[in-house]
DNA sequence: AGGGTTTTTT
């Protein structure tokens, strides 16, 4: 019953367990802090057995990544493997070997946030311990923000926060001033020294980086000093570049491993490889925190990183590289340290370290929310604005990523998550995956969306040969959609090893042949499996997985989920987005130099330039369909058709200020009835051309003309506008749209003679009585002479013209005619 | 014409 005997009294940790296990006992949160090496994370699950001897409830011990949870579970285990009292075990995505027996748990810590939505209370557990806690990821922190609100409500939890000791008064700030205890490591001591060669970068080439770090390395050649040395890039692109330019430098004298995710596990494992050559690996920031290289002697660091930063206000990523945090320049020091004294050598000068600020900003300040607030509304955790971050995002953050779930239809204007939010936060997938998928069941597509979205999810099977890729390129020319080429390397994949039972070897043949990763491959079958048992819960899915998608039903639940990818071609090759100018199709996607109008990108990502990552041919019909609510529809011109007898118009329908359409020729009447009306009576009816034949028109038209002579004989405008006959026409046509309508209305009212037009309607009536005295005919010398009148001011027929014979013409004085008409007698 | 840091989930 005696934990204390399998202690490992040779780490650190051993000489404070007395004062850890007290503080457990007599404090509800506790901060252990310590280097690696100080054996912190196989000790503390044992002093909690210790201190909290009796207490039924498991201890749950969480790490970042996956590899670490399994690997330590495996190594307590056999740490108690002689001890009856308990057993330990791992529990990760896909796999766990837990019991209910189990005692303590070694987990990833985003199961531990999954366990949170189905038991917020976390009943199953008297401990937790938050391993790695200054790593400080999205799932750490909202872990934390969440424990923070449930230990008053659980006083009989435990919380240890294990951390390096990395801005500990903050995590002891943030837990009512939680008692700190440290513990030393067990590192060897790390010289530093300076070699500033990037003292002005500023994004500028990578080329100060790249000679900086290789005249460290032929110095150190040169010294005759061994050792493996390990070099920080920010890059793969400067990686690959460094690697090149070293093979000649190193000839035989050294082995180079590059070191990036990117890279097949078996790749990886070379580091971990004896060799007779000293060891140079170049490496990103994989090689920081998750990848522990051994035995290294030196190391070299740009003190740059590539770090992604989410734009709430574009929703784009940017993937800037930055000058890393004093914090990260320490920790990738203290990699050479682990087995022997080091050297570091920093490609930047004292001043800039010192410079720099001290910590990295957490994730959950640089990403994208809406995953979190999705939880936090399915919890009902609150308003996520007063959620209690360690270190809150800003509220421009929250509120994005809020508008975000609302657009998917996840929240409601309130925040209250919807039945659809509910379906989506079951998901283990992002917030506009999962909306894809749920979509799509409504679309026929659900079968062929799992597949693509659960392809999404593992970001790239493809394995990209520089060589091969022309020929590849060519293969994939028949694709429109990049989400299509993934949908179909699946099922070709799936189809070649079903034979073999799907079998691993089989898989990995295939992914050889085929230029895929095997891991990711599995990866990617594991999450379909995953995906579709949810699914067969949520319902209505059980049908829909056997319907058969078509591109189109496929593309519509994609872009259900993502309408911030909609991109439209403003110039060859470059596309703008609702909230984004100037993308460029990612090189490696099928539709790469070509220029479809519009396309639909999954990620819109800037890293030297702003990148559409995973593209597919989209009609923007298809867009207005799905979101015909949110489209704006505007109405550019508009006419009568004679021809057809109604009111046509040519409307533009954008999305949120996209063109999605500028020539769609419509019947105004089905949109807008009072402005066909208005059009119908104004060009159709006062103009006199409705097309047909109308006694009315003619007898209108009369009206008009005689309306005119008048104007000519009174030289001013008579005739009180269009504007009355509108009024007329409208008054006795009410509602009618189109030549259609006109000619119902004349038939219910017999005949049409209810629309001729009285002059006096037309004309203020007084002016009227003045005719007399603009006769038509004039009598000159016994002889009838007709009279035509012309207004026409400035002009030399301005007047009216008596036509007469010549005879009289010659008779006749001139002044005589001043006085002929009677319009000019007063 | 031209290329990405890393990790995780009922």
């Amino acid at each position: 019953m005696d934990i204390s005997t399998i202690y490992q009294s040779n780490l650190p940790i051993f000489l404070k367990r007395e004062e850890i296990i007290r503080s457990i006992i007599d404090n509800q949160v506790i901060i252990v802090a310590g280097e690696t090496g100080s054996g912190k994370t196989t000790q503390l699950p044992l002093f909690c057995m210790d201190a909290l001897q009796g207490v039924s409830g498991k201890i749950i011990c969480t790490q970042p990544r996956r590899i670490a949870a399994i690997s330590l579970a495996n190594y307590c285990q056999g740490q108690l493997q002689s001890h009856s009292n308990g057993s330990v075990g791992y529990k990760v995505r896909f796999k766990t070997n837990c019991t209910d027996t189990t005692k303590v748990i070694f987990a990833t810590d985003g199961i531990l946030l999954s366990e949170i939505l189905d038991d917020p209370m976390l009943w199953r557990y008297s401990v937790i311990i938050i391993d790695e806690a200054h790593e400080r990821s999205v799932n750490i922190d909202f872990l934390l923000g969440y424990l923070r609100q449930l230990l008053p409500k659980r006083k009989d939890l435990k919380l240890i926060i294990s951390s390096a000791t990395i801005d500990l008064k903050l995590f002891s700030r943030s837990f009512n001033s939680a008692q700190l205890i440290l513990v030393s490591g067990r590192l060897y001591p790390v010289s530093v020294v300076y070699k500033p060669v990037i003292e002005l970068w500023k994004g500028e080439s990578m080329d100060s980086y790249i000679e900086g770090a290789m005249a460290v390395i032929r110095e150190i050649i040169a010294a005759g000093d061994p050792g493996d040395i390990l070099v920080f890039l920010p890059a793969v692109g400067d990686i690959t570049e460094l690697c090149r330019r070293l093979e000649s430098v190193t000839a035989d004298k050294a082995r180079l491993i590059p070191l990036h995710s990117r890279l097949h596990v078996a790749q990886q494992q070379s580091i971990f490889k004896k060799s007779d050559r000293r060891k140079i690996v170049i490496a990103t920031n994989i090689a920081e925190t998750s990848i522990t290289v051994p035995g290294v002697k030196f190391v070299i660091d740009s003190g740059l990183v590539r770090l992604s930063r989410y734009d709430a206000h574009s929703r784009l990523t940017r993937m800037p590289i930055e000058k890393v945090s004093k914090a990260s320049a320490d920790q990738r020091a203290g990699r050479c340290g682990r087995l022997q004294d080091g050297i570091c050598y920093r490609l930047y000068s004292e001043a800039d370290y010192n410079s720099r600020k001290m910590f990295t900003t957490p994730e959950i300040q640089r990403a994208n929310l809406a995953a979190v607030i999705l939880k936090m509304s399915y919890n009902k955790l609150g308003d996520p604005e007063k959620f209690p971050f360690i270190q809150r995002p800003s509220v421009q953050a929250i509120r994005s990523a809020v508008r975000q779930l609302v657009e998917l239809g996840a929240i409601s204007r309130k925040g209250a998550i919807t039945e659809t939010g509910k379906e989506m936060a079951r998901l283990p997938l992002d917030p506009p995956l999962a909306k894809m998928l749920i979509y799509a069941k409504d679309m026929d597509a659900a079968r062929e969306i799992m597949v693509i979205v659960s392809g999404l999810a593992i970001d790239n099977p493809y394995i990209e040969k520089k060589e091969s890729e022309q020929k590849q390129r060519k293969a994939y020319r028949r694709y429109e959609s990049d989400y299509l080429r993934l949908l179909d390397t699946w099922i070709y994949c799936r189809r070649a090893i079903y034979k073999q039972g799907y079998s691993s070897l089989a898989l990995f043949e295939y992914c050889k042949e085929f230029g895929l990763s095997p891991v990711k491959m599995t990866e990617w079958f594991d999450i379909w499996h995953q995906i579709r048992r949810i699914c067969r819960t949520i319902k209505g899915f059980n049908r829909i997985l056997k319907c058969k998608a078509t591109y189109e039903s496929i593309h519509k639940s994609l872009l259900a989920g993502f309408f911030s990818g909609i991109a439209h071609a403003t110039a060859n090759g470059i596309y703008e987005s609702i909230h984004v100018d100037d993308i460029r199709i990612w090189p490696s996607s099928v539709l790469a130099g070509r220029s479809p109008d519009w396309v639909l990108f999954h990620e819109i990502i800037e890293t030297t330039r702003v990148f559409g990552r995973t593209a597919a041919v989209i009609r923007p019909d298809w867009v207005e369909s799905l979101f015909r609510n949110r489209c704006n529809y505007s109405i550019q011109d508009v006419w009568y058709d004679s021809e057809s007898g109604v009111v046509k118009a040519r409307e533009e329908v954008s999305f949120k200020g996209l063109l999605l359409l500028t020539n769609r020729y419509i019947d105004l009447e089905k949109k807008d009835s009072e402005r066909a009306h208005e059009i119908f009576v104004r060009d159709a009816l006062v103009k006199g051309t409705p097309g047909g034949t109308f006694r009315f028109v003619n007898h209108n038209a009369e009206i008009k003309s005689q309306i005119h002579r008048l104007y000519n004989k009174m030289r001013m405008n008579i005739y009180l506008g269009d504007r009355v006959l509108e009024e007329f026409y409208s008054e006795r046509l009410p509602q009618v749209l189109s030549r259609r309508d006109l000619i119902a209305a004349i038939r219910k009212n017999g005949n049409d003679s209810f629309l001729f037009v009285n002059i006096d309607n037309l004309v203020a009536t007084e002016l009227l009585k003045d005719q007399a005295r603009y006769p038509d005919y004039i009598e000159v010398c016994g002889q009838r002479c007709a009279v035509e009148y012309l207004f026409r001011p400035g002009d030399e027929c301005d007047g009216c013209l008596i036509i007469v014979h010549e005879q009289l013409h010659s008779i006749v004085p001139s002044y005589y005619w001043q006085w002929i008409l009677p319009v000019f007698w007063k």
